[in-house]
Parts: structure tokens; C-alpha cells; sequence
DNA sequence: GTTGAAAAAGCGAATCT
DNA sequence: AGATTCGCTTTTTCAAC
């Protein structure tokens, strides 16, 4: 191997270091912190913290912000995973990219086991949710079964982000 | 009824008015954008903008705000779906609770179906997601079906908030 | 990475509609 | 009640070191 890359005892903490993680995880669980907040967490100036901040987003690592919301309280109470199958195996698989246009649909995860897909849905009322099943139907040549979330205990838990040393 | 409360032509949109709606759909887009950029949004003044922010997160509306990061480059390549079924049906059904602690997991849904409830897990590697496996198994006194994700289309879009009139 | 200064945004109180 | 204007403070941002 010509590059030296971040290991260590087995475990793989991906391109980021220590401090840029440190960064990343402030952020993730609060994601409007000041700078000056972050500069105080991580023993950095101002700047520098700035400078690694909007370099950790042109390299994509920080995708973007986002406010988290009460889904209730804005008329989208009905959350449901919506699993999904191809009718025709043969066809060829494009279905994200079918169903991105349809509103409601928050997430689409490729997944291993019995279907090809897994979307996470929220919308206002289940007859909402029946025409989104039928679109996606009709979008993607696609059988569905869908699991209707009951209550959310807890969601966007801030991820786990290692510190240990490069 | 005393009180009249958002309703139209038989669809709810929820105890948020308008002005706020707009206001959380830009914010769900853009967790950090400005004052002054949402009160060019939304017409009003950046001190009302400001009013009315504060009240959403004070009434829970808004309930934080996160990073949205790239999971493979901060060592967290690994996502998965656990459905969990109680071993002993009986029992009380504290699961989330008993669950909370462990690290790794992102999300606790309680769904309608076969399982009683989907955790969305997010690890570093297989091993480290049969540990937690383990963990989840021991905690809650629970069985586990899992699926794996292979990719991720796309992730946390944000929500279709609705803003027709009240 | 640091310092420092200018520009922008945040924030509270008083005022007005 | 809710929106606006006015100041003051903090944060952001961009120089040069």
C-alpha cells in the first residue's frame, strides 16, 4: 500500500480524523451550534474550525442541515415502510430513480433479503397513503407490502461517532 | 366544536398554520439558513421570522436541528433494519426504553404487523453489527430479524409540508 | 492554525397597527 | 395579538501573518 490510511486494532474509522470527527458528531446533534461553540468544544480558533467546517461539506462528508421536525404537528402523522418487489425480475432496476419524483417518499434504502427495496413514506391519512402505494406501483412495475409505523419512540438518534486515535 | 381549528375540504393540515408551515419546510430543507434569508422567503419581517422559530421550537414543532452526514466516511458503513419480536409475548413491552442505551441505534419505530417494533442501526462493520445484535437479544429479552442495507438511493428528504390554506 | 478587523446576522425592548 | 423599527451583541467571514 503506497498511502498510509486510518486504522487501528482492526477497526476502520474511515478518511475523517480525529478532530474532523469531532466536528461532525457536534454537529450532527446540533446542527445550528456556532462556530464559536465549536471552536470552544474542540480547543481550536474560530477560523480554523470555520475552514474545516466548509471543508468537511465540499468533500461531502457534511451533506447539509436540517431542521428535525414534528411530523404530526405539520399533517403528515402516517409513517409506513413500504417494501418493494419487482412484477417483471427480468426488467431492468431503475426504481429509486423512478419513484424520486413522488412527494412523501423521505428515504429509499437497496436492501438484501426477500425485496429490493425499502422506502420510509410519511404522509397525511392512510387514503393519502393508498394513492402514494398506488403510484408507486404504477411508477415502478413494483408489488408492495407495507408496514404501518404506530409510534415513533424515538428517531434521528445523533450517530455514533468514534474518537479513538488514528 | 369551540374552537376552529385548520381543516379544508376534508384534509387536515395539522395545528401549524400557513406562515409556519412554510417556515419548518424551509428549515426541513435547510437547517441552517439565516433569518434574514427566511424572511425573504416568507415575506414577513426577520424579527417576526425570529418570533416565530423560537415559538415552533418551544412548542416542539421543530425539535432540533442535525448534520446530515456521510455515514461510510465517518466509519459507519454499515446500515441496517432489526425487526424485533418479544420472546415472551406476555411481558410488559418496555423494548425502547430497555434499548436506549445502546449505541448504534438511530431509530426505534413500533409498527403494526408480525414484529413489534424496527430499529434502524447504524455500525461499522458486520462483526460489530452482530454484537450489537446480541446486545438488542440480551436487553430486551427480544428475537431479531435483520436487513442488511446494500445502498442508500437517497436519505432524509425533506417532507412534503403541505401549504395549501386553512 | 492564528490573529484581528469588517460585514452580517442574532436578539431583545420599545413602538406602532 | 402580532408586526415593525431600533440599537446593541454575537457570530461569521475574509484578510494578512
Amino acid at each position: 500500500m503506497g498511502t498510509s490510511r486510518a486504522a487501528c486494532a482492526g477497526r476502520y474509522f474511515g478518511p475523517v480524523e480525529e478532530i474532523d470527527r469531532r466536528i461532525v458528531r457536534l454537529l450532527a446533534a446540533d446542527g445550528r451550534m456556532s462556530f464559536t461553540d465549536l471552536a470552544k468544544q474542540t480547543g481550536l480558533s474560530v477560523s480554523a474550525v470555520h475552514q474545516r467546517v466548509r471543508r468537511l461539506e465540499k468533500r461531502g462528508v457534511i451533506r447539509g442541515y436540517a431542521a428535525l421536525v414534528d411530523y404530526d404537528a405539520v399533517g403528515l402523522p402516517l409513517t409506513a415502510f413500504v417494501s418493494i418487489k419487482p412484477i417483471d425480475p427480468s426488467a431492468p432496476d431503475d426504481a429509486p430513480e423512478r419513484l424520486a419524483h413522488l412527494e412523501g417518499i423521505e428515504a429509499c434504502y437497496s436492501v438484501a433479503g426477500e425485496e429490493s427495496y425499502i422506502l420510509k413514506v410519511r404522509v397525511g391519512s392512510p387514503v393519502e397513503l393508498e394513492e402514494l402505494l398506488q403510484q408507486i406501483r404504477a411508477s415502478a412495475g413494483v408489488s408492495t407490502r407495507t408496514t404501518v409505523v404506530l409510534s415513533i419512540p424515538y428517531e434521528h438518534r445523533p450517530p455514533a461517532i468514534d474518537l479513538s486515535p488514528d
